[in-house]
DNA sequence: CGCCACAGTGGAACGCCGTTCCAGTCAAGC
DNA sequence: GCTTGACTGGAACGGCGTTCCACTGTGGCG
């Protein structure tokens, strides 16, 4: 290693190992999404053959899987905090919510089921502490665990979507949306149309936590929402 | 058209039509998912080259757009139906979530804005009917949007799941989820496998008009639910 | 100390994909 | 009957995931 005896292509200054090709991975998809990721794109990233990668990974889905468990993992680890179930239950929320702001091409990954599973124990368990009765507890914690997975998904879509066009910061991210809500036809989409000039002040995290917070209502775990 | 002049490869009976193009495109994604819809194998089925079909169509994309618009439309016609708000909402969360059931290479697609946005006016409208102050319209449609949608999306691909592995009926689908989650450690997953064996009698249609009602509760259009 | 075995490498090659290109075909209009 | 132009279908292109394999460098053994 010392010394390099052929001239051509420099050789890595560290060795490969699945652990820096799953980081580079990650780079490559938060700068350009799923179709970013290419076994030929981390070859050149890492100074080597698209060969060499496979002696560390099976295959495509399996760098997939292990560069979502990397962007994961660290939500679970919200057992450590200490808080009321239903904040709990925010946290998690928003951790994945963010995550996937973060990282929009999570998405589709996140809804295989193992963690749905990882999901659905992490908010039973709140459940449970909260006193929910036994019998409603799967359908509340499932409820949970599917709005926060779809609501997250759907504000990553977005997100890509203003991250093509032009539009930067957060604050504007409604507003882009109400921008073309506006122009939609007022005989088609009523509702929608009407809606749009009412929502300038929202910001679309507030927006997801009042949905959960709608749900936990339901649950009866929270008083009436702002009576 | 009467006569075939050359005997080569059978000359197709009816005109390629974008129409034709469509349906086909869907017959392969029923049977195959997103990976089974190949610009070769579409060319294969309807005896033409690839080439005829970027006559009708511009690209993958937009063919994907057409087929989801095929199925969803349809979904829209709920106007017709006569019913109060509540039992409204829930037809549309029921015809979506069949929908995905019976074609789940519509999830990512129906997350596309333009259907987002489709279902927001159609469930606001809804909202409005039923009296829902307008200040809490908005967070409470874009709510059951994203879990009708989530909910769906992820039922979408458990059922791909099951379909892979040997499980037929609908009434095991969640029998086969309760029996992976009751191998699962007890240990690290107390409340999943606590709850595999309370829900055998559970169906997953069921569980997601649960879910639906939660949320309904939770925006006050339902009373308390099973007290 | 020399040799060997073998984990690890990287580039060439394979078969598939979406897409483009273009030489043909054929019915309708002059 | 000729011309035109909408429409066809097969060849070809670049890029993808994946496989294959000749090669390298190093640690352990004789």
């Amino acid at each position: 290693m010392p010394d390099r005896p052929n001239p051509r292509a420099e050789r890595r200054q560290e060795a490969l190992s699945r652990d820096r090709i799953v980081a580079t991975a990650v780079e490559l998809l938060d700068a350009d999404g799923e179709q970013g990721l290419t076994f030929r794109a981390l070859a050149t990233r890492l100074s080597t053959g698209a060969g060499a990668i496979y002696w560390h990974v099976a295959n495509k889905d399996e760098l997939l899987t292990a560069a979502t468990d990397a962007m994961f993992v660290p939500i679970l680890d919200v057992r450590r905090i200490n808080a009321s179930p239903p904040a709990k239950i925010r946290t998690i929320g928003l951790s994945v919510f963010d995550a996937m702001d973060a990282h929009p091409w999570i998405g589709p990954q996140l809804s295989r089921t193992s963690w749905q599973t990882s999901m659905l124990e992490l908010i039973g368990q709140q459940l449970q502490l909260a006193g929910v009765p036994a019998p409603a507890q799967f359908t509340a914690a499932s409820t949970l665990v599917s709005f926060i997975l779809g609501a997250s998904s759907q504000n990553a879509v977005n997100a890509s979507v203003r991250a093509a066009s032009g539009t930067r910061s957060r604050s504007d991210s409604l507003g882009a949306v109400a921008d073309r809500w506006a122009r939609l036809d007022p005989d088609e989409y009523p509702f929608v149309h009407q809606i749009a000039g009412a929502i300038g002040e929202h910001d679309d995290r507030e927006q997801f936590l009042a949905g959960v917070d709608l749900l936990l209502t339901g649950i009866g775990l929270l008083g009436q929402p702002t009576p």
